[in-house]
DNA sequence: ACGAGGGTTCACACCGCGTTCACGGTCGGT
DNA sequence: ACCGACCGTGAACGCGGTGTGAACCCTCGT
């Protein structure tokens, strides 16, 4: 199912709380600091968590890469800061080795990434 | 910047705001730059989304060359260009591609080009 | 003091974007 | 039928943004 109509729940629920976000097999547990993929417990350090988080709480909405940082990071972005894609790599890794062939984050050049669980072309 | 929700009534006033634009099965999310089609999220560069969001913006009316040009590339179209062929014809596979069996921009030869969601002859 | 793990930066590879060129097809006018 | 104007479509190319592995630090627990 590629539908981005799963963004309702978890928006007007969720202010910035520890309410579970669950989005198609993945489930994110700010409380655990955890995330569970297709079943499997998938350990995320706190920047690779708070990333995948920002990303989810507005899953089907691409996220510019500024909001990204402020809201991960803190603080405005650089130019030249890298953090972000090193770190989306690292979410991704670990998202499509816990549910192979399917794709998680989707690149927006230009503008950012978008969180939505898609089988992979 | 925070944008209000309280100018529905006047949408039509402000045809290039942030407010996304729905045509039949199109929804298209300026402040994302995405669209939307058929429930499937459409990945549109810069240029392409321009040049969907400035023909959907007139949507059913033919929107002449020129006039597409100045929009979206912002100056006057130069003789010898074909530009505005190529990016038509990346919109429209991926549109159509996203929902096969419809044709969404319409060849008008001499004046331009019309979106208008249809159903494929 | 030491090792381990997480965060940041660096360097290089790669790919998508935007532009332009080239070739073909369609349509009208002559 | 020929020609020219116009459009469809694939491909080449330079460039900037992104992917990715590894080095480099910093912090913390032992």
């Amino acid at each position: 199912m590629i539908v981005s109509t799963q963004t309702r729940a978890a928006d007007a629920a969720s202010p910035d709380g520890d309410e579970p976000i669950r989005i198609a097999q993945v489930e994110i547990r700010p409380s655990e600091g955890l995330a569970v993929v297709a079943g499997r417990a998938v350990a995320l350090s706190v920047r690779e968590f708070e990333l995948l988080s920002a990303l989810a709480r507005r899953s089907g909405h691409v996220v510019a890469r500024e909001e990204l940082f402020s809201s991960v990071w803190g603080g405005p972005l650089r130019s030249g800061d890298r953090s972000i894609d090193v770190y989306v790599h690292k979410v991704r890794q670990k998202l499509e080795a816990a549910s192979p062939g399917w794709s998680f984050i989707h690149t927006h050049i230009g503008f950012g990434y978008r969180f939505s669980p898609e089988p992979m072309a």
